[in-house]
DNA sequence: TTGTAAGCGTTATCAA
DNA sequence: TTGATAACGCTTACAA
């Protein structure tokens, strides 16, 4: 029942076994009558051949390792949407890894995938310096390394993101456009890429010459969503219950965004009356939250393809590390809807 | 840069390669004083057994492949996340493939996973009798399969889900005691699960002397979100156009619940006051929604665990087939909020 | 207690 | 155009 070898394909076909192996690789030096012969044999009997044995020998996978926050995440299930899409038509296998936002896991991830073996890796680091080193002398040795989302790592390669900066700057603006300007800033702690959009909401409240107030920052920990859970009710009690008077909110991340809708709720907070709330997001449900969300929304589909698409490229080629750096960001699109309606 | 092997170490041992072998591997018929010589050298150069060869030599991979129909889900996100976790404590790594709902598909994700080598396979099949013989032939060989949440599928093997009769009983049971005597009851064509809770559904109409209305029972394309989008809103325009006058809605799944959420607002339809709604659904931000929604709750997590442990337990033995056939159905939560809140 | 040697299923080099 | 043969890095009888 297991799988027939090329040496029983030899045996049966009385042809050496290196013949047998260079006729299926389709080798210059066979006569096209043996390729024949040893296709049609090994088509009928089934043959597969051990990947296991071919890696062994090659030094090669055909896998690439995907490590990121987390799976159960609606924006990150959407970019292993991109990135499986596109592994598939090139052939290569996906295996995903959970980093939960600590350095220490991440750091046993790469490990991991390291010694399994792996042609390439997809990585959204979860801050700018996580195991840096260790990504560099991966990113030097035989497997070439390229970041998604969290693109101001510092590893020297491929980063393939959004521009952050503009995405959190027209929010915040069309927030300031229509009257809001008590503007909280939510986002997680050691996100990485709260730099950007952090510059961007400040530098619109600048153009307004709103000041910012540092108590409308709030970074909540985001390692699992009963922290973030907590720490985001915690935060917007204290902030509701202090002398400042947000009327809007912009937030960083689905995963904050919608929490967001659900606790406001819960303290008969309106949206959009008494607190409008824009957020980074990518919900493929936006009308049917409480009230419909409007969204600063990322490609994540693209963002996965892209990715997946330089790595292939720089594993297809040696000496990947001269085509060096190269950081794409695309753009975010805009969607206004209920929760940012002008009152 | 690239990793030591256990040949270089017998030469700086001025050992046997078995010996260094059998010493990594903690053999009896070593002594303590080699042990700890080939350990200690292994660390601090950094020693990594090539797992490739492993798994040549042993036939084992370390690796268990995942065939659900789409990752970007939030059902199966949850249980993606079950299984991992399982996985990785007992060092297990994990390939997951999407069917898309389609046989071909998963037929080929089948093959790929038995090509590329894995000792175990974890499958929600996409329906009764998808790939079966397929699938039997890999259960009777040298790879086990575990089925989950699709456990009415044909396979003779351990199958870990829900009571969906039980479930789908209860709600239904529910919004009539609540005066919803006129439900329609939304589903997934081909969903593998629609028996038992459809079952479950007349068993409850039945017992309240309610007629089933075959109008009343909705089957969706569930291959993609757009399908299903599209899908739905035809169909509940077209029922709601009609002539028949559901009150309540009890739907399969979370991605149709919550679509139908959107739709309903869209068509200004009040939940619950014209149209109550519950759905098997495992959001975990069910008082974000617009309402908050009712759910029919299914054990994800465990779930995954479930079916991973028995799946390695499976691996760590011979001759699983005679441990043979068992079905877990795990309990069901229902959970009211304000989508089935009285008149 | 240690070493020798064969083998897992391939690919690749070189000779025939 | 084909075939020995070695090699990838490891495990495992069996021999010393």
């Amino acid at each position: 029942m297991s799988n027939i070898t090329i040496k029983e394909i030899a045996k049966a076909l009385d042809l050496s076994i290196s013949s047998v192996s260079k006729a299926l690789n389709d080798s210059y030096d066979i006569s096209e009558a043996t390729k024949k012969r040893v296709l049609a044999y090994a088509k009928e009997n089934g043959y597969r051949p051990n990947l296991l044995a071919k890696n062994l020998k090659t030094g090669k996978t055909n896998t690439i390792g995907v490590i990121l926050s987390s799976i159960n995440n609606l924006f990150y299930s959407q970019i292993i949407e991109g990135i499986q899409q596109h592994a598939l038509t090139v052939g290569y296998d996906v295996i995903f890894m959970q980093s939960r936002e600590q350095s220490e896991i991440e750091k046993s991830c790469i490990e991991a995938l390291q010694l399994r073996g792996i042609d390439g890796l997809l990585i959204a680091p979860i801050d700018e310096t996580s195991n840096v080193d260790l990504l560099k002398s991966l990113h030097q040795s035989n497997c070439p390394v390229v970041i998604f989302d969290r693109i101001l790592h510092q590893l020297e390669t491929v980063k393939i993101g959004v521009d952050n900066f503009k995405g959190a700057y027209s929010a915040t603006k069309h927030l300031i456009l229509n009257g809001r300007t008590d503007i909280l800033n939510i986002t997680g702690s050691k996100f990485g890429l709260s730099g950007e959009r952090f510059k961007g909401y400040k530098q619109a409240l600048t153009d307004h010459n709103i000041p910012f107030n540092p108590d409308y920052y709030i970074q909540c920990n985001m390692q699992s969503n009963e922290l973030l859970d907590g720490d985001l009710r915690t935060a917007l009690q204290k902030v509701l219950a202090s002398d400042l008077k947000p009327n809007a909110i912009i937030s960083s991340s689905d995963t904050i965004s919608v929490r967001i809708l659900g606790i406001l709720a819960e303290l008969k907070i309106a949206v959009p009356d008494e607190i409008a709330l824009i957020g980074f997001s990518n919900v493929d449900f936006p009308d049917s939250l409480n009230p419909s969300l409007s969204t600063i929304r990322q490609p994540t589909k693209e963002i996965g393809r892209l990715a997946t698409e330089r790595l292939i490229h720089f594993i297809k080629r040696q000496n990947w590390i001269q085509y060096g750096q190269e950081t794409i960001e695309l753009e975010t699109e805009l969607t206004f809807r209920k929760s940012t309606a002008v009152n």
